[in-house]
DNA sequence: TCATTATTTCAACTTGTGTTGTATTATCAA
DNA sequence: TTGATAATACAACACAAGTTGAAATAATGA
């Protein structure tokens, strides 16, 4: 993961509002929400959630499909555990037992979807 | 994980600067760093070094313990695992299977260092 | 075609964040 | 006590982000 696609995420997710809307999609999973239902769930203005939803969509955090008039938002889930690799790698200067459970610098990687890198 | 923790992350990690000082700690593990060393790895003023390892500090990613003069910095590794947790967290309705690996509903937690939760 | 609905774009305002220099507190060594 | 060093607190400025209402775009159904 690039330095500025993880800052992308955290500047997505450093917002309630965001962070609402990004909980709410990975508990509905691949069916995802279209965009006025996301509005009438968390009570806001859809001027202002086609604001939000923009910009989780540029951080990657989102992708969406055209539905007739409708926009469906997913949750894009692995990102989140690509980003966590990206933090925690070379964690300790490469002796994570140090910091974590034992099995922490196999089993984390495992989860991204892509290769580890430093990545800065 | 409470919301407002989570939060507090994000908003920190949402600066590269941040990102840069985060990073270099959890490379460092539990040795740490003082922050003129911090501040002369990264080239940046003390001013304001200080002012970002204080916000660190306020959202717990950072803990700190005085040397003498000095101010020695660590970075709180499994506070990163809580937030992947309180994330993906009810992820797809309670079937995880759908977008990660199948065995993410047990092991995501098992990093956790507290119980999970919804946490709203 | 024409009215209706879903969503986004735009402009304006308000508020918050990041950076810097100066001043202050606290510790150490002589 | 005195001078030097480490780090933080404060004030000021420039810049970016969040919210809102009105207008525009685009697809649907009568």
């Amino acid at each position: 993961m690039e330095k500025k696609t993880a800052i992308a995420v955290f500047e997505s997710l450093s917002s309630g509002l965001r962070l609402d809307v990004y909980r709410l999609l990975v508990k509905k999973g691949m069916e995802g929400m279209v965009a006025g239902e996301i509005a009438s769930t968390l009570h806001i203005p859809p001027t202002n959630l086609s604001f939000h939803l923009k910009a989780l969509t540029q951080a990657g955090l989102l992708s969406v499909a055209q539905e007739g008039r409708f926009q469906r938002y997913q949750a894009n889930i692995p990102l989140m555990l690509d980003l966590i690799a990206y933090l925690t790698n070379e964690c300790c200067a490469g002796h994570p037992e140090q910091c974590l459970p034992q099995c922490a610098d196999t089993v984390i990687p495992f989860f991204s979807s892509t290769p580890v890198s430093s990545g800065r």
